[in-house]
RNA sequence: GGGGCUGUAGCUCAGCUGGUUAGAGUGCCGGUCUGUCACACCGGAGGUCGCGGGUUCGAGCCCCGUCAGCCCCGCCA
């Protein structure tokens, strides 16, 4: 094998006997030849110390007096930060006194007896060796000098945290049975959702391909050619503005499966977010709890409830009416509710903080928010003057809590006091009764109003399929038809999210006639899955796990740009190569373009 | 499309109520140093105060515009 047959270790080479971070006290008295990066230098005059780094750590080499001159003259001149150096030498422990416990090779050192810079570096423009407390450099830095930024170990620790979740999903799956299947990436515009990335294409002037916003169409089309079980890593794209959990392109955990029903395709992402979190190092239970949409909005008041904390939304319409409070009246005179939050150990909020609370209630087009606070005997707040001890035991509102209320139609409530709850278990540091709260929302509306027309529009891709309890409704009364659509939720954050599919062509024709699609247009765009509907497709759903988000949670890193590797700034934008950049005017004019100026 | 925050040395930041020659730490360059590990110490270089315009006797600081990064709303079937 490598270094004719006598090097074990898979991280040798022929250049190389073992990587930086991995030589411990057992190596001592053996020769090692390393390769790494100047991570930084200690010249003490007759000694030199190099930290020298690789992705497995740092390790210290020592050239001392009795080192060969050449070593020492390279080792005195030549070692700028960040170059790449080669080493040679035995492994010596270091004197008692002199061990660092703080790094893993810190009870031994290394002699070099060679000593070449095989790859020098000009000064870095961001330092990659950061001193204790040093902030790190402006993100667009960090951007635009990715090779530097990614050298750094807490970089390298996520994206090697997201190879072994990729490689994890990849055996799980495998395991049961789904087959990993690839689809394009140049493929067709679709009439919903998001706006699409267009390619134009030079052998067909005027005609373009688009970016996947998902491989939806082909996975289904995968069940109907008889796979069974289907999955991809897949890149996705969608050109829409962007935010700190949101890239143009991104990666799913794509899978889809033939003869399910919900529990199964539930039970198989269970499976891999079960392995997934094990593999970042928790343990959580399964099966997941689950909770109905309605559910989650009336107690939450969002589809992804963070049930790390108790803190239930509550309905008070029926104990405050009678109080007779004015700031509530006419609202509730037009049947309105009142919501609001039961907050234990709510006095310690202070008067600004339920200011500030109420600020952003009012952002949110809220009516503002209504307190009321109880110490002792003593009932204060915006509306205390109205309500009793008695009163206030009815809410749940004890010694020592705030009641926090808003009125209004639920649309406006729920966001509003979704926000205030988080912002309340912010404020008062309330401890998570556990790390990780999953669960389960289904029975999502199948259609929602458009906020312009107030008509029903779809809520989800419109081959999500009708509860099948639901069907004969869907023209008399649509906003109460519920479908077949579950999204996965961990700690408030949406994980991702699936459907059981239309499988009967009947339906997802009069499905996309309720788009407003002629049937000619329905052929133009979607006659290749009507065609596959047609052709004997099992019944099948499947789900898609956003993975970049779910390695971020693991990582606990702030920002989706700290795990992927070159990301795009908030404007779409690549620092590092430059893209999206003006094409050549020869290029356009093969793809039969012209540019507005 | 809208709102907010930030932009001063290679990097991280300070810079008062608008007032002399814009500072610190670190990095960089030169020097001393045989046990450091953010080595220490001595010396030095380094600035389009993002960019453009305006107000003013005078602008890093005030006003208008613009660019970039970040955060949020809209948007993301």
């Amino acid at each position: 094998m490598r270094g004719g047959g006598h090097i074990t270790n898979l991280s040798g080479t022929s250049r190389r006997t073992h990587r930086c971070g991995e030589l411990r006290s057992e190596h001592v008295g053996q020769r090692v030849r390393l390769g790494g990066w100047v991570h930084r230098r200690r010249d003490l005059g007759g000694i030199v110390f190099v930290d020298l780094r690789d992705r497995t750590g740092i390790v210290q080499v020592a050239i001392g007096p009795g080192a060969p001159p050449e070593v020492r003259r390279v080792a005195g001149a030549d070692l700028a930060s960040e170059s790449v150096v080669e080493v040679e030498g035995p492994v010596t422990a270091r004197p008692a006194k002199m061990k660092n416990p703080e790094l893993a090779t810190g009870d031994i050192e290394v002699q070099a007896t060679k000593l070449a810079v095989v790859g020098p570096a000009a000064t870095p423009a961001i330092p990659v060796a950061r001193g204790k407390g040093e902030e790190l450099p402006a993100e667009e830095l960090r951007l635009k000098y990715r090779h530097l930024d990614l050298r750094r170990p807490e970089m390298q620790a996520n994206l090697m945290l997201r190879h072994r979740l990729l490689q994890r999903a990849r055996r799980t799956l495998s395991e049961l049975e789904f087959v990993e299947i690839e689809t394009p990436i140049l493929t067709k515009p679709t009439p919903e959702g998001a706006r699409d990335y267009l390619v134009p294409s030079r052998v067909h002037p005027g005609e373009f391909y688009a970016l996947p916003q998902s491989p939806q169409i082909y996975k289904q089309l995968l069940m109907v050619a008889g796979f069974d079980r289907y999955f991809q890593i897949a890149r996705c794209f969608r050109d829409e503005d962007l935010r700190n959990d949101r890239q143009p392109e991104f990666t799913q955990i794509d899978l889809e499966a033939s003869f399910v029903g919900m529990d199964d395709v539930l039970g198989y992402v269970e499976a891999v977010l079960v392995d997934l979190w094990d593999e970042g190092g928790h343990t959580i239970a399964r099966p997941f709890p689950r909770m109905t949409w309605r559910e989650a909005m009336e107690r939450y008041g969002t589809d992804k409830p963070d049930l790390r904390y108790d803190l239930p939304i509550v309905d008070w319409t029926a104990q405050v009416k009678p109080l007779g409070v004015p700031f509530f009246e006419s609202a509730l005179r037009d049947g309105a509710r009142v919501r609001g939050l039961a907050v234990k150990g709510g006095g310690a909020l202070s008067r600004k903080d339920v200011d500030q609370l109420a600020d952003a209630a009012k952002q949110l087009g809220g009516a503002g928010l209504a307190w009321v606070k109880r110490q002792g005997e003593q009932i204060s707040g915006s509306v205390g003057k109205h309500f009793t001890a008695e009163a206030l035991g009815g809410i749940g509102v004890g010694d020592g809590d705030v009641g926090l209320m808003t009125v209004g139609p639920d649309r406006v409530t729920s966001p509003v006091l979704h926000r205030v709850r988080q912002e309340v278990i912010q404020r008062l540091g309330v401890k998570p009764k556990i790390a990780h709260a999953f669960t389960w929302v289904v029975d999502f509306p199948l259609f929602e109003p458009d906020p312009e027309t107030g008509k029903p529009v779809f809520a989800h891709h419109p081959f999500t399929a009708p509860h099948p309890d639901d069907v004969a409704r869907l023209e008399t009364d649509p906003f109460s038809c519920r479908a077949l659509h579950y999204d996965a939720v961990d700690n408030g954050n949406e994980l991702g999210s699936g459907s059981i599919r239309i499988t009967d062509p009947a339906v997802q024709r009069r499905v996309f006639a309720h788009l407003g699609l002629s049937s000619v247009e329905i052929d133009a765009r979607f006659g290749f899955l009507l065609n596959g509907l047609q052709a004997g497709a099992p019944p099948h759903g499947g789900f898609a796990i956003g993975f970049d988000r779910t390695t971020m949670l693991l990582a606990g890193a702030g920002s989706l740009r700290d795990v992927i590797a070159f990301p795009k700034t908030t404007t779409a934008r690549a620092l590092f190569e430059g893209a999206p950049s003006p094409a050549n005017p020869a290029d356009l004019a093969e793809l039969h373009l012209e540019v507005k100026p």
